[in-house]
DNA sequence: CCGGTTTCTGAAAACGCTTACATTGCCCCA
DNA sequence: TGGGGCAATGTAAGCGTTTTCAGAAACCGG
């Protein structure tokens, strides 16, 4: 059996008291208690039990990471950025998915009680009251791109984002601009759809917007790039609703010998690290997906210090526009059409 | 403050015991007890303190996974593979960073005391005895990709893996075949550029090895392919040690104006997901490394069911090759060179 | 109606720490 | 020399559960 404090203090010939204060730092221990019970501790291979410590400090030192899944670089990049401060203020990461399945997420809240200090929780799927069930009262919780009343928010742009790559490919000589939307009842791509839909119907009123369904994975964006193949009218232009969706849909067109963008533009939304490595680069929305992560758990360490006085603020993070080779100008449509542009 | 048991049983009007054994499904309690108590936790809206919880039932439902870094596909599929088999066997996953460096390892390490209740560590940076010193004995422990001698662990064959793709790459008349290998100290890196060696060695006696050093990382695979353009007698071919600096090195090569496969081979290993969507779509080997993360856990769920009789079992995962088109023959190269071919 | 089971419930002791409070011992100054 | 004050240490009460053990209640056959 593993060394506890007790035995410790047993063979060290003090009080646990003093074996805690000693190992813990505290400064009313002479230097010479200290250093006996730190040399005898190490003998022992004694270890913490840190469950028992946060039981009695009321303080675990991990904060919870509730993602509706973990497929892709986004979400490794999400991590990744949290993980970076997590280390900074010595906290540890507790994972959890959601698999985006409402019951499994409420017990994934739940399990979250007193292991936690505080929870970040991404759930886009909007299912609204999960989350005031099931999260402990008084537990400090900051959501990513998931809008509640209740709690602090950290959003992406998402419609702006949308909007302004919407601008970009009329700008480029684009009109039948084609999206390949996220899932149904998803925050990210309900928004990244109004913004498309909104940009067009603002800059070419007179073009149809042109939807396609897509589940944010490469294989669904095969499949959407497969139905563009088969299209008798296809569209000029393809905006991909993320970056995997477009790489995949990058693939299908390539199998099907278009070129990109020469016969087809293809623009995503995220910027995830390997969009600038496929061929043609990709143009897309730059999400800062690790600053997201940072920022959000920056934010909740605050909210843990303050403990009650929740500020219950929402912070939106701006995207940018990456222009790469995947959208070039289409100069045959450029002179076919005279659009009435009002940009 | 959050409801404890205790609140329960007070407004319950039952014992704390009675509370924990109808909420916990106890047989030993009349049904119409348990539905008074299920109906007084809910009202007051109870969630169980799991830390609490996991100290007096000496059982966390937590496993740490140590890994050393996040960056790149490669962690988040194994960090998939891994929550597959985790959500299946109710279990959560407290996830922590060494960056590379022993001292985190070490405290990384430690802090799972009392935490989890078995560990999950790759810590390819051959660092031997961190392992042994800072892990409580007696904690269940699968190694990925980390050899020791104390530890079960899950190896990826890194060194056939390799040797295959030089047998490969020399089948298609390639001759002058760098390689950019991983960083120094790491285990995966030293084997896959060991089966490089020996394959060349083996295949090509004549053939000097050409070594680029690389991190592991796409930008270090850049780096390495701009050192590659500048080279007076450029290589026909590059075996990248894996896909993220493969895919940086094409990148470079592409930007130098070179085509790949015609000017130059690539081949990379892992067959991280995106492998297949650049373009050309990467040649690798391929490592099942969601699965990777799958066995390790089933492994570790096993040792901690059994609890002592650790089983010290070394598994090794194959590989495969997965031939793509980043490959191709060079004619030009086949008919000039007259190999002494002992394959 | 009574002893002996079988259920059900409660009291209390863990679990391994931290920490408030009490105690001891020592130094120093009056 | 005695006592006030302070620093170092110890005692013990938590932290919120589970679980052992013992007691109470209900049941059953004789």
């Amino acid at each position: 059996m593993a060394a506890t404090i007790k035995d410790v203090a047993k063979a060290a010939r003090v009080s646990v008291a003093t074996v805690s204060r000693a190992l813990n730092g505290f400064d009313n221990v002479t230097e010479k208690t200290r250093l006996h019970v730190v040399k005898v501790a190490a003998r022992l291979g004694y270890i913490p039990h840190e469950g028992a410590r946060s039981l009695s400090s009321r303080r675990t030192a991990c904060v919870g990471v509730i993602l509706p899944d973990l497929y892709g670089e986004f979400f490794s990049e999400l991590i990744r950025g949290i993980d970076r401060v997590a280390a900074n203020h010595k906290l540890h990461l507790l994972l959890s998915c959601s698999h985006g399945d409402t019951a499994e997420l409420g017990a994934a809240l739940r399990a979250m009680r007193g292991r936690v200090d505080g929870l970040l929780v991404m759930s886009p799927h909007v299912d609204a009251d999960v989350l005031a069930k099931n999260l402990p009262s008084s537990m400090s919780t900051v959501l990513i791109n998931t809008r509640h009343e209740r709690y602090s928010s950290l959003m992406v742009d998402n419609y702006e984002g949308a909007r302004a790559m919407v601008r970009h490919l009329v700008g480029r000589g684009h009109r039948r601009i084609a999206v390949i939307a996220g899932p149904e009842g998803n925050f990210d791509a309900r928004e990244r759809l109004r913004g498309y839909k909104d940009g067009l119907t603002e800059l070419l009123p007179a073009q149809r917007s042109q939807i396609l369904r897509g589940q944010f994975t490469e294989e669904s964006g095969y499949r959407a790039g497969r139905q563009l193949l088969s299209m008798s009218e296809r569209p000029d232009a393809v905006f991909a609703a993320n970056d995997m969706m477009a790489i995949g849909c990058l693939y299908a067109l390539n199998e099907g010998g278009l070129n990109v963008p020469q016969d087809m533009a293809l623009a995503g939304f995220d910027d995830i690290p390997i969009a600038r490595y496929v061929t043609p680069p990709l143009t897309t929305v730059r999400v800062r997906i690790a600053e997201l992560g940072e920022l959000a758990l920056e934010r909740l360490v605050l909210a843990i210090g303050e403990a009650g006085l929740d500020k219950h603020s929402i912070q939106t993070l701006r995207t940018e526009l990456v222009i790469r080779s995947s959208c070039s100008r289409l100069a045959s449509t450029l002179s076919a059409v005279q659009p009435k542009r009002r940009i």
